[in-house]
DNA sequence: GATGAATGAGCATTCATTCAT
DNA sequence: GATGAATGAATGCTCATTCAT
């Protein structure tokens, strides 16, 4: 679905390029992104397919050859948005750095994340519970992978073995939790600003109190733009 | 409607009990339990009134004089739901202990409410957040004010004011998070058992670690049933 | 379906009067005024039974002992309003003048009938042509029989032969227009100056145009209240 | 939509005419013709979208692609019909004859018009009464617009200042009583006729009978089919 | 006789999906 | 490949009528 690949490979020629399969991918780079906004403004269930097909400039019959249908539409949109915010928050991530520090700096891309683009936000963190049994399941796999990465803090804790084992589950799930409040009641103004209270629910568990402030006054004079 | 002869008449005589009034109730009554489950089952979206009309044993007709529409119908039984749920976990507090073993008792209790009675768990806590605009703003009120329960723990805190002001609300979230979790995989066996878990992350914001870990210990040798 | 033969006819008890038939003729009776008020402000179409039973105060049931559904109960409400009018118009017609003043009295009654009771005017006259087919049958009955009362004008003419044959129909039907239309539009402010109009159209075919004008001139110096 | 390629390839050859646009409309009208019949024969209140599904050989859906619902649909057909109604009788009418032949001539045209379609007839002159608020505001208009093409004829007569105010609108109503009456009882056989007595009604007020005949027995003789 | 709860046929309308052009 | 007209199953809802109490 990411077409990063197919410009990679098609390089050969020298004219003619982008042929077919990247302007196929093209097209549905398009319909995608409208979607987004689409789902995001009126939520997945009151979404009609007509309403993708126009927001997308497409025909019907075009979406149903790039799609199955309205859910595997939002599905698709669901995958890419998340993957690119993936990639983007990787890319912020200080390589080499303590993983307080990228805990950090994960926490610091995905608000801006958020504020730069809340229609995607919304998909992800709202809507994705309510596009039906698929969507979830992946929302749901999402939250558990980021509680897997937060797991490996553990070995920054003093006593381990103390932490209760859904330790992380609760900590993503109350985070996510926060966002999707905001996203849905559209009070995105200043959302970075929620920065040091999440770092220090997400971080307190395994560094405890004084360390955890310390390193967001810290990693708060950092922050960038 | 037209209850006058009944408050008349219906005081000295043994039979003739549960006239109009009480009658119309139980039969609403009967609706929405088989409308939780209907609910719980299928899901709101899928849910259409001839479901719950064939499950209520009733004519649409009659589902129409009871509630305004599919939504209302939801609400309806979510409002029962959480309010009898409410009722037993106050029952189940022990009155004029101090806050945290109140905590204790509340969640052991919910726990045992979600285990008894699994289809209305997952109304409340996992379908609320499918069905509609109003029911979701149930969700986010319910889980507000438990958040607003739990911030009365920051008095027993050494230091109160370094707590993020959002933490009751992650809290809430988070906790709210493992149990929908449980309850669309419907892994509910055991669930129960998670009361240490649950009540460390409750609790250790507030009493830190070694308090906490005491007081489970306590509270799972108190453990009734 | 009036009282009136009844209240003469049961005489021959000292008490106990009014026993059952009378009783069920006034409730009938409570909820024919009744109905033609609901019928009349809200239209034929758009009256549901409900609507006639609370209006009428009577239970769902008796409408049904009282009338055989929505169409019956129009039906009756039409004929007794249109006796009871017919009844009023004769009342008011000079005994032994002549013709043109006889016409000139109906006419001028009939407008006092309109503006006294508007609701009832609109539906003998706008709603018994949207009720179903029985009640377009009786207005077209009525409007024949006007004609017919009104072709007994014809021996006064100077030359009956070449009065076109439907004269009578069309010159009802005009009036009957002319009436419908400021029904619907609810003008009735001033219905009753409509008098020398509607007089110079009805007997100007018969009279001719001066015999007519002196007549209403008259006539309208006659007009009591 | 989309037009464009139609208008600018369409015009060199002789084939491929009747693109889109005009498909669509053929076939908008193919259902239309169906629902006048369907309205005519049913009524307007006993006609359902089923009906006029079934008549117009359509999908469910397609109806409502053509149409917001019944109401608009049967507005469209009245709208339809009357505009073409419209065109036949002006057609008919002789360029520059004087007003009176020019009545005789509508007149004529649009008895042969009602029985040569009296679906259609049915249609504008009776249903138009049943079919809900708009379509009983157009009938007010078509006969208040007629009533004014009427009044023309008031500068032919002698004493215009002594006519009613309201002659014209109880000509109107009267002559579409007339015909209301003969299409509802379904009577058209040798519905045209009704031609003198219409023309005697509709002209006499202002020419006066002697004129008014003798200009009926000249226009009768003309009378082509 | 009176009541009104219960019924369910019937209706208008939407929308995901197909397929001929 | 693209188009969008056509489809019709599915849904929510109303309301005239019945009948047990």
């Amino acid at each position: 679905m990411a077409s990063l690949p197919d410009s990679l490979s098609a390089a050969p020629a020298g004219r003619e390029r982008l042929p077919r399969e990247v302007l196929e991918e093209h097209k549905r780079g398009r319909v995608l992104d409208a979607a987004v906004e689409v789902f995001a403004k009126r939520g997945y269930q009151a979404t009609t397919v007509d309403h993708l097909v126009a927001a997308g400039r497409i025909a019907v019959g075009s979406f149903y050859a790039l799609f199955d249908g309205k859910e595997d539409c939002f599905l698709a949109a669901y995958d890419r948005t998340l993957a690119e915010a993936r990639d983007r928050i990787a890319a912020a991530l200080p390589a080499g750095a303590p993983w307080p520090e990228q805990v950090c700096a994960a926490l610091r891309a995905l608000l801006a994340l958020i504020a730069a683009e809340p229609f995607r936000a919304r998909l992800v963190l709202a809507e994705s519970q309510t596009a039906g049994a698929a969507a979830l399941e992946r929302h749901e796999a999402l939250l558990a992978d980021l509680a897997q990465v937060l797991r490996c803090g553990r070995s920054l804790s003093p006593r381990p073995e103390e932490l209760p084992p859904t330790l992380e589950e609760a900590i993503v799930g109350g985070v996510a939790w926060l966002l999707h409040q905001r996203l849905v009641m559209a009070e995105l103004k200043g959302i970075e600003e929620l920065f040091p209270e999440l770092a220090l629910i997400v971080l307190e568990p395994y560094l405890g109190e004084a360390e955890t402030s310390a390193l967001i006054a810290t990693a708060g004079a950092q922050a960038p733009a």
